[in-house]
DNA sequence: GACAACCTGACC
DNA sequence: GGTCAGGTTGTC
C-alpha cells in the first residue's frame, strides 16, 4: 500500500504520540507478522518506552532504550492506528501493543504480507543502509542524474528500485512519469538531460502533494488516526485506464501496461518513448 | 528482465 | 470463476 508519503505521514502521527509510552502487552493473532517470533518480542518490548518513530524508504523503526527497535513495514496493505483501547475494534487487526495510560497502537494487515521485527540499533543501521537517497533529504539533481545515466533499466522500474532511490513506489512513479511526459518503459539511460530534469522536479512535485495530503488512500492506506488521505483526488493517470488525458490539449485516452509485472498507467500521446 | 511467491479481500 | 491490488524477495 503506502508508499514514502504514506509511510511518512504515519511516522509523523506516530512520533506526536508515542514517545513516552510504555509498552504493557502484546497481543498477537498471527503469529507470522512477528519476526523472530512473538515470544521474542514480548520479553524484548514489555517494558519498554517508546523514545521516537524513525524511516527509512519505506521502512519504520520504533526506537527503544536499551538497544531495542521494532522494524515495521506496512507492504501492500498495512495499517498502523493509534487508538484509544476504549475505541472500537478496528478490522484486520493482527498485532496490538497495549500501552500505558490506556493506548494502543494496532497492525492491521489484510494481506499478511507485513511485519514486525525485532532489532538492535546495528540491524536498524544495516536495513537503513540498504537503501537509496531519500527524495526529500539527500536526493540531489546531480545525484539523480548520475542514477539514471549508469542503468540500462525501463524507467519506471529504476524510480520503484528501493536501492536505487528511496521510498517510490506504483501511485507516484506513474504519476511523476505522467507529468514530465516520460514513457515508462523508456530506458533509465536514454533519458535527455531536460527530462531528466522533468522527471525529477515531477517526482518531487507528486511525493510533495503526497505528503501534504497525507497519502493516497485508494484502498487500505490510513493515517495512523484512521482517516484518509487525499491525494487519490489527485491521481493524474494511476487507475484511470481508458479516461480522457488530463492533458486539456490532448486527445489520449490512459492506457493500462505491466510493466515489471505492475499495473502501469500512461497515456500513450503525450509520454513518449 | 520476467515471473512466482507471500495471503487475503474487493470487484466484475 | 477470474482478475486485480500501494511491496519485496528470490529464482531462472
Amino acid at each position: 500500500m503506502p508508499e514514502l508519503p504514506e509511510v511518512e505521514t504515519i511516522r509523523r502521527e506516530l512520533d506526536e504520540e508515542l514517545p513516552g509510552l510504555e509498552v504493557k502487552d502484546v497481543i498477537c493473532k498471527d503469529a507470522r507478522l512477528l519476526k523472530p517470533d512473538p515470544k521474542v518480542i514480548e520479553n524484548a518490548i514489555i517494558g519498554e518506552r517508546f523514545l521516537e518513530v524513525d524511516r527509512r524508504a519505506k521502512l519504520l523503526a520504533f526506537r527503544f532504550t536499551n538497544d531495542v527497535n521494532l522494524l515495521c513495514h506496512l507492504r501492500m496493505s498495512g495499517r498502523l492506528l493509534f487508538r484509544d483501547q476504549d475505541d472500537p475494534e478496528d478490522t484486520y487487526v493482527e498485532v496490538k501493543l497495549k500501552l500505558s495510560e490506556g493506548k494502543e497502537l494496532r497492525f492491521a494487515n489484510a494481506r499478511k504480507f507485513g511485519y514486525m521485527q525485532l532489532a538492535s540499533d546495528e540491524e536498524v543501521q544495516k536495513a537503513f543502509a540498504k537503501y537509496g537517497p531519500e527524495p526529500f533529504d539527500d536526493l540531489t539533481l546531480e545525484k539523480f542524474k548520475e542514477i539514471l545515466g549508469g542503468s540500462r533499466a525501463m524507467i519506471k522500474n529504476l524510480l520503484m528500485d528501493q536501492s536505487k532511490i528511496a521510498g517510490v513506489g506504483n501511485i507516484y512513479a506513474n504519476d511523476a512519469l505522467f507529468l514530465a511526459k516520460i514513457h515508462p518503459e523508456k530506458s533509465a539511460n536514454s533519458l535527455s538531460a531536460s527530462q531528466q530534469v522533468s522527471l525529477f522536479e515531477a517526482l518531487k512535485k507528486v511525493l510533495w502533494e503526497g505528503l501534504e495530503t497525507k497519502g493516497a488512500s485508494d484502498q487500505w492506506y490510513r493515517t495512523a488516526h484512521g482517516e484518509k488521505g487525499g491525494y487519490q483526488e489527485l491521481f493524474r493517470v494511476y487507475g484511470k485506464a481508458g479516461q480522457p488525458c488530463p492533458r486539456k490539449d490532448c486527445d489520449g485516452r490512459i492506457k493500462r501496461i505491466k510493466v515489471g509485472g505492475r499495473g502501469t498507467f500512461y497515456c500513450p500521446i503525450c509520454q513518449n518513448k
